[in-house]
DNA sequence: AGGGGTGGCTAATGGCATTAGCTTATGAGC
DNA sequence: GCTCATAAGCTAATGCCATTAGCCACCCCT
């Protein structure tokens, strides 16, 4: 080993911040590389090129939501947990909206793995309503398609007229819940 | 006037095949330009810059979306023609991956009058419902959110298990039917 | 005290968006 | 049919960015 100052983990949080503080969009080496305190190649040293950053960071916000969310989910069933899970990930999201729009769905390995971490969680949560497997799988999808298109909409603004997003917000969750908990076919 | 030759739209359509062919990564004034047989800087006589042709693709992308929408919605109404609205858009979606991963939401008025065409139509479609309007606004978000955050995470792969998108994508339009007709609260 | 490896640096390359300024074809009016 | 203004194209140049190559210094371990 030599000097201790960066790492791939110190160059991640740089990043993040950068990108909490500019917006996505700001996102460049020399960007992070100006905020390290430390010339552009240097980052190289610590992850393997941009594609990587983005991943790397990917995979610290996917973790960050599965461990909010995990705590939000104990001790709760059903309906609740469906609730709190939905209300913890949306505020993560208003905390963090240049974050969240820097998130990246990429086949590589690594962030399809936080990815799955972040799909089992849900899950677990779903099988409270006594869901067989299969079954308990497209809830889940339900599920994460609709909070992610929420998150994703007002994460870039697009939500223009003046009613209040927490009523939407409100009614998402019902519709989730009573959608989900009706069956769907009497089979 | 001058030569005929080529048009915003032309440009436009040109960039839209691109995408449609070699993802939204791919997108580059300089491969566009190689497309329409002209070079790079020629662009400009018809688009201010990229962003500016990366607003028109999604006006474009919008304008597709929204009259496909309005032709399967006519004549139908309540649940029919959500199911309907659900049903085309995803339809396109997977016609069009990656000009659907293409689209950019940003505050620019042009992009934010193409979204309002959009969301106009499927506020027409749950008015069916009887609804008053902040409560149509509300159901319509929830609609688009449940949609695009479906149409998202298909185009870009990240549904990873076995499971068929088919019934998921049933589930999701049950989900959404049943959870908005059933009311909130009994105000 | 010394040596190997790690983490930093400068310099160089190539792709891209964008701008400046020149050239030419076209079509409207005569 | 000729002229000319202009639209639409071109080449050249700039500057930012990611990425690579190759060099140097510091620190830990012995």
């Amino acid at each position: 080993m030599a000097r201790a100052a960066l790492s791939a983990d110190a160059v991640v949080d740089v990043a993040l911040r950068l990108v909490d503080d500019e917006g996505a969009a700001a996102l460049t080496l020399a960007a992070v590389a100006s905020r390290a305190g430390v010339a552009t190649p240097s980052l190289y040293k610590h992850v393997r090129n941009l594609a990587e950053l983005r991943a790397l960071m990917s995979v610290q916000i996917m973790d960050d939501l599965a461990e909010r969310i995990g705590g939000a989910v104990l001790g709760r069933s059903a309906d609740e947990a469906i609730r709190a899970l939905m209300t913890t990930w949306r505020e993560y999201v208003v905390e963090h909206p240049h974050r969240y729009s820097a998130l990246v769905q990429t086949p590589e390995p690594m962030v399809a793995q936080a990815g799955q971490r972040l799909v089992d969680i849900m899950l677990a949560a779903l099988r409270a309503y006594g869901m067989e497997d299969s079954e308990a799988i497209h809830a889940t999808r339900c599920l994460r398609a609709t909070m992610h298109g929420f998150a994703v909409l007002e994460a870039q603004n697009a939500f223009q007229l003046p009613e209040k997003l927490d009523e939407t917000y409100d009614l998402l969750i019902h519709m989730v819940v009573t959608g989900l908990r009706t069956p769907l076919r009497p089979t």
